[in-house]
RNA sequence: GCUGCUAUAGUGUAGACCGGCCAAUCAUCCCGGCCUUUCACGCCGGGGACUGGGGUUCAAAUCCCCAUAGCAGCACCA
């Protein structure tokens, strides 16, 4: 063939050749070829239909309080609202009392005040029971869904045999008053349920006939005074229809959900939202799951929902990390589908980012140990910059009075080492490890030595700190200045960036961030 | 087991829909060096990946099939 011919010849030429015999043959169409691949995209993929402004959701479940995992979906739905304009939604699904904890009514919202997000509207389901009992009745006189009496696990087997169960069969009037007595509370928890009726040979058994509304008799609900209560699938295609919600991010968990929900969105003639699931996220070393922190904290093996060693947002605030560095990270992770191990290197790196600029630098000496530096010049008042890239936010004060804290770690022995921003010491061996002798003032000559140089502070200028980490607290002394900086972030010169949480005349309180 | 989704460096991500510009992006990470009275920040250099096998095609990270692996769901939880 001729044109295959052609293209052989084409193909021979190396692709630079191709462009200028391209530009002289049909510059228009090269024109095109660029245009294609340089529509670099920042950041989120564009959602479908969202160019008029968006209605979305976050919607946890009020068991306790936020952790990353809740950041992921709560920082990208909002993301979205920013970028098209709309409505952000805050919904409180409180459908299952055994699964609220009443205090979290108060932990989320204050979590999510944390994040920035640019909630418009709060809801909570319990405030709506009776919206989904009205919409409930409106499903079964329509011949959409039935109340059913089978076991659940007689109902399982039927199901997964693709058999509808008798109860399936009964009128839409009987149903009515079926349903009417599970409202006037004459049947008991287990007894009966309100199941939508979907193709019962569908693919995936766990759409076929789902369940729509039960019986919780204990514990009571926190808020409202009722038995009856809507299982998510039901209440959230209601609310998700009478809030306007356009669009829904949510996690992968959901997709079979999602199944579920559209058939009451044709049920009702309704358009459903467009919906976008990202893959499961992990965090190396935390647990994200509520009940399993939850009970670790009944055990005592947490200290409570800030435990450091949790993933909590309540936990990582108060380790210095920012509500930034969260967004910035989790925005990166975007919505792909691909379950990921999220590291903690990158949101620390995040952190890093918004942090170091503003961060104080302080001495801290971890393990320290006593260095009498007998024929060293006293009255010395070494001046250490608060922060080394903008000297205009003025110096600490480190006075030397003869003898300096050191941590431990830096002592070696025979050696010399520069104490920083003061002068150069040599330490002995053996046993006059700890007998130091002055070595100069010069940082060149301590360069030339490759002296490390090593943060200390003066004995009779400082405080007791300890420094709590995951695995462990580390006490030492810092300078008592650190007290000025109560509630920031500042970062310990050679240690790390750590958040000061207490400051008495004692003692000095710091956690953990990060290097 | 059944139903479905996904697979790019240690980690996260771009490229994939519309095959050639990919000897594959960016960030983090690691290793050198420079700068610097911190092991921070900054700068320079380096390291490291298309899960495997078939197929289609002149051409495959990209399309198709199979295998493998991971994940989700299979609740009267959300």
């Amino acid at each position: 063939m001729l044109t295959n011919a052609i293209v052989k010849e084409v193909s021979r030429l190396s692709p630079e050749k191709q462009k200028e015999e391209l530009a002289q043959v049909a510059p228009r169409l090269l024109e095109e070829l660029s245009l294609t691949k340089e529509h670099v995209k920042a950041g989120l993929p564009a959602l479908e239909g969202a160019e008029n402004g968006v209605v979305m959701r976050f919607a946890p479940n009020p068991s306790g309080p936020l952790h990353l995992g809740h950041a992921r979906a709560a920082l990208l739905n909002d993301a979205y609202v920013r970028r098209y304009g709309g409505k952000y939604i805050l919904r409180i699904e409180d459908t299952d009392p055994r699964r609220v904890d009443p205090d979290a009514y108060t932990t989320v919202r204050e979590d999510c005040t944390w994040l920035d997000l640019v909630i418009d509207e709060i809801v909570f389901q319990s405030d709506r029971l009776d919206t989904y009992n009205e919409y409930a009745r409106n499903l079964i006189s329509i011949g959409g869904a039935y109340v059913c009496t089978c076991e659940a696990d007689q109902f399982r087997e039927l199901k997964l045999a693709k058999r509808a169960c008798p109860c399936r069969e009964i009128s839409p009037e009987k149903n009515l008053e079926l349903f009417e007595a599970m409202l006037n509370g004459e049947y008991g928890e287990g007894e009966v349920t309100l199941r939508v009726k979907t193709d019962i040979e569908h693919p995936d058994p766990a759409v076929r006939d789902f369940s729509a509304l039960r019986i919780v008799s204990s514990p009571p609900h926190p808020r409202v005074d009722a038995t009856v209560f809507p299982l998510m699938n039901f209440s959230v295609a209601i609310d998700d229809h009478l809030l306007g919600v356009t669009h829904v991010i949510r996690g992968k968990d959901h997709i079979a959900n999602t199944a579920r929900q559209r058939y009451i969105f044709d049920y009702f003639g309704w358009k459903p939202p467009v919906y976008r699931h990202y893959g499961r996220m992990g965090i190396e070393g935390v647990v994200l799951s509520t009940s399993q922190m939850k009970a670790g904290i009944a055990d005592g093996i947490y200290t409570g929902w800030d435990d450091i060693r949790l993933g909590t947002l309540r936990a990582i605030a108060r380790r210095g990390i920012t509500p930034e560095a969260v967004r910035n990270a989790v925005l990166e992770i975007g919505i792909g589908e691909t379950d990921i191990s999220f590291s903690w290197e990158n949101l620390y790196a995040k952190n890093r980012d918004i942090v170091d600029p503003v961060a104080n630098r302080y001495s801290f000496v971890p393990d320290p140990v006593l260095l009498e530096i007998a024929d060293a010049p006293c009255g010395f008042v070494a001046q250490a910059m608060l922060h080394p890239n903008d000297p205009s936010r003025g110096y600490r004060n480190l006075p030397f009075d003869g003898s300096v804290f050191i941590p431990k770690a830096d002592l070696v022995c025979p050696g010399m080492i520069r104490l920083k921003d003061l002068f150069n010491i040599r330490l002995g061996e053996g046993k006059d490890c700890l007998v130091a002798t002055f070595a100069g003032k010069s940082l060149d000559e301590a360069r030339k030595a490759k002296a490390p140089i090593v943060q200390w502070v003066p004995p009779e200028h400082t405080i007791p700190c300890v420094l709590h980490k995951p695995d462990g607290d580390m006490k030492g002394y810092c300078e008592p200045m650190v007290a000025l900086d109560a509630g920031k972030v500042v970062q310990f010169e050679r240690v790390g960036f750590v958040r000061i949480e207490k400051a008495t005349a004692m003692l000095i309180e710091a956690y953990w961030g990060h290097r």
